[in-house]
DNA sequence: CGCCTTTGACCTGCGC
DNA sequence: GCGCAGGTCAAAGGCG
């Protein structure tokens, strides 16, 4: 991959940078690629030629022109230093972009040889029944290079944003059930196969994406959370084990929108509604509901960041480990991953909630209403885990990020989760926060409402 | 009339 | 192969 100016715009520079290059262009300073000694010329040039008119008239007004060319001669003088100070000027921000640039070639490839060292090892790490996310870290089993590894994680960052238009391709082409048949068979691929090509395996990060599930556990009375997303119910089961139906419901945004939740009350505390949401919308969100969306993409990504020394006897995942164990000063359990359900699942346990008082922070009675922005602020926690964990461009700290650098969002910070030793240090302060940053919006905003369907019968 | 819920039937996977 | 459980379908009916 080259590094041109032009990428570095685009995919490493902080904010500042870009203000400083738009500075710089003003200039031409990149687009003109002549030397300083040219650029000196010019401007010699120019003032040597803003000269010849003045000479010419001395010769003709004798004392007229002795003030004159005094004047004249002042004028060019000052001229002359304007121009020099303008070049000391130029060059001192030529040498300061310099360093910058070197500064982040440096960094880019700090991350390329970091990269390598991590393809290695998600291709060593063995399957042997384990969980989903881990026999994905496995898929590169078969021999890939470090520039097929830079290109897969470029697709899998691209096709976290990409997989809701295919997706929905695909529900056009097969009915739900022969969905759910292909998925399973992709699953089986993924698992059989061994040898399979990038595309094989970019289809192989979309399947795990796509089912990766995300479970929302809220204190609520109300018989669903609003998520901002419009939900149809087609289904009604009473599961085993637990005296409250489970419901399903799809989302009715879009046409053929392959996204699902179920929502059931807690056995152990009825109090408690369970959602849990599978799947990527094929439409345009409003930005509640985008969240929650994204917040799915980013559960099988921090997933499918599960390359942490491998501790299995309790059937946890590694990462799980460092969830329900390891955090604090979160509540125990408020983040949890799981791979024993057929799909990896992350538990949002926010039942805990009103009870926590993070720190330094005022206390505002905790709203469910105001789930969709936790979960919204989830690109937020992104930036705060990656800033934390001190990997991350600091411009990740904007509250207002693209829909189409999402994904970049999501892939840095995972990059920084695997790197990061202070996985859990990190992961907690960033919770805090957004903890902290939600029960702030709540007391400016306590009358955005949770819009409820009376005719629920949950 | 369109959208939604209800609910029994059906399909599928999994364990025995 | 059988039974169970989870998930989905689709017809019927309700609501605004």
């Amino acid at each position: 991959m080259e590094l041109s100016a032009s990428n570095l715009h685009q995919h490493a520079l902080p904010p500042g940078v870009s203000e400083r290059k738009r500075e710089v262009n003003e200039l031409d300073f990149f687009a003109d690629t002549r030397s300083l000694k040219e650029l000196k010329q010019d401007i010699q040039k120019q003032t040597s030629s803003n000269i010849q008119p003045h000479h010419h008239v001395n010769t003709s007004l004798n004392l007229r022109t002795t003030n004159s060319g005094r004047k004249d001669k002042g004028i060019m003088n000052q001229q002359v230093a304007d121009a020099r100070a303008e070049m000391e000027r130029i060059n001192i921000e030529n040498q300061r972009l310099k360093g910058m640039i070197n500064q982040l070639n440096n960094s880019y490839h700090s991350l390329q040889i970091h990269l390598r060292t991590l393809i290695p090892q998600h291709r060593n790490q063995r399957i042997e029944g384990g969980p989903v996310a881990r026999q994905f870290m496995d898929l590169g089993q078969s021999r890939m290079t470090f520039e097929e590894g830079e290109e897969l994680s470029e697709r899998m960052e691209n096709t976290i944003v990409e997989s809701m238009e295919k997706k929905s391709s695909r529900d056009q082409t097969f009915p739900v059930n022969s969905d759910r048949k292909l998925d399973r068979n992709i699953q089986r691929q993924k698992f059989s196969s061994s040898s399979s090509g990038d595309g094989d395996r970019a289809e192989e990060f979309l399947s795990v994406v796509r089912k990766a599930r995300v479970s929302v556990r809220v204190r609520s009375d109300t018989t669903v959370i609003s998520d901002g997303c419009h939900w149809r119910k087609y289904g009604q089961k009473m599961a085993k084990g637990n005296p409250c139906p489970r419901a399903y419901y799809r989302c009715t945004m879009g046409s053929g929108c392959p996204v699902r939740k179920q929502v059931q009350r807690c056995p152990e505390d009825i109090s408690i509604l369970v959602t849990t949401y599978e799947g990527n919308h094929n439409h345009p969100l409003p930005p509640a509901a985008m969240a929650m969306a994204s917040t799915i993409s980013t559960a099988a990504s921090m997933l499918l960041s599960g390359s942490m020394p491998s501790s299995e006897s309790d059937g946890l995942l590694p990462n799980q480990n460092f969830f329900a164990k390891s955090i604090h000063p979160c509540p125990p359990n408020l983040v949890t991953l799981s791979a024993s359900a057929p799909f990896p699942t992350v538990t949002l346990d926010l039942t805990q909630i009103p009870n926590q008082r993070p720190l330094n922070r005022v206390h505002v009675p905790y709203n469910p209403a105001s789930v969709p922005q936790m979960l919204g602020s989830h690109l937020q926690f992104l930036s705060l885990l990656s800033s934390q964990l001190g990997n991350a461009p600091t411009h990740m700290m904007h509250n207002q990020i693209p829909i189409n650098s999402m994904a970049d969002t999501v892939g840095s910070a995972t990059a920084a989760i695997t790197a990061g030793p202070n996985f859990s240090t990190a992961l907690a302060a960033a919770i805090t926060s957004i903890i902290g940053n939600v029960q702030q919006n709540n007391s400016g905003n306590s009358n955005s409402a949770a819009t409820t369907n009376s005719r629920d019968n949950i």
